[in-house]
DNA sequence: AGCACGCATTAACCGAGGTTAAAACGGATG
DNA sequence: CATCCGTTTTAACCTCGGTTAATGCGTGCT
């Protein structure tokens, strides 16, 4: 048996249109969701009501909330679809059962883990040792047209800063990289 | 079998003064360390001579180069004895194959990543939507006496702030909490 | 004791980004 | 076409933290 499988027979696949949420911020839900189609953005809110943007999810991206379905405490951020979303959901208990007595499962749950620590400690090391403006250049070289899928309030609040701060920073980067004439 | 067994079967014990290094960035280390003993910190190095703190290790802690590790590639940080420090040493790949074949050792990795996972999400957050002050208050607030075994100039690099931008912050969050007279 | 070196503080100046608000832009809808 | 609403830009002002450099403060070394 396979994770794909695995999902086949315990998942329910699940679509939500732009706007509606897969779980909000101090719910619980111990969920794991595999993205199949869409955009979501799962985002923190703060008590004086700043958004700051954990990821961005598409495509074959695998998310939940760690601290609801593995601690058992309450979800510390809202997922959120930005597009018509179409995702697998399947309990984390679920797949935790499956691991114990399958090895394959838990082999693949352990590849899935290291490439999600492996993405969480770039993104650590961006904020750590880079400036705004270094990781939006960086972000930009890597996925050129995320602009397309993303608005640029959304992206600032991905990097850190405010929509404002981004407009700035971008001018500058697109000074620097033209200075035609 | 349980990872404990593993790591004394196939484990190698080290030993490190302080200012040694267990591995350097740009090298290649393909092992995961458990921390018996003392303290290291984990950092990176930039091209122009800064230092950033990605973590300090200690007690049971366990920590490697998933980059180098995992990914085959070269060690993005520095890992460096700040005391006296005894630590196991494993091939990361010798896990990996028990892992494949013993179902309680690959759950028992599961444990650890997903641990190390809940880790690197709260740091994340704390970069995303704290400031600095804010990073370092809660240190303060859950370990206060950490400046007793780490030097503030390292505290700086943790937070992601220079020793003068502590310095500042320090004073100014003292001043806040006992405003006496 | 005297010295050296790393750590911490302080001060002066600077720059990146936050805040607030206004204006420009752009796509949807009537 | 006019309107509306969210997005982006721009401007003015401010704050936090960076930079540089000077000073003070241990602690260990000879």
């Amino acid at each position: 048996m396979n994770f794909y499988e695995l999902l086949q027979r315990e998942g329910i696949a699940i679509e939500k249109q732009s706007g509606e949420h897969l779980f909000r911020q101090g719910e619980t839900d111990t969920s794991l969701y595999l993205i199949n189609s869409g955009l979501l953005k799962a985002y923190y809110l703060s008590d004086d009501g700043k958004e700051s943007i954990k990821s961005f999810l598409s495509n074959k991206d695998i998310i939940g909330s760690l601290t609801s379905a593995h601690a058992g405490g309450l979800c510390s951020f809202s997922l959120l679809c930005l597009e018509l979303t179409t995702v697998i959901k399947i309990p984390f208990d679920v797949i935790r059962e499956y691991s114990r007595r399958d090895v394959n499962i838990a082999n693949e749950m352990l590849d899935v883990l290291l490439q999600f620590s492996m993405k969480k400690e770039k993104r650590e090391y961006e904020f750590l040792c880079l400036s705004a403006e270094e990781r939006f250049s960086l972000l930009i070289k890597s996925r050129p047209n995320i602009l397309n899928n993303i608005t640029q309030n959304d992206l600032a609040r991905y990097l850190g800063v405010t929509p404002v701060g981004l407009s700035r920073i971008k001018k500058r980067v697109e000074d620097k990289t033209k200075p035609h004439k």
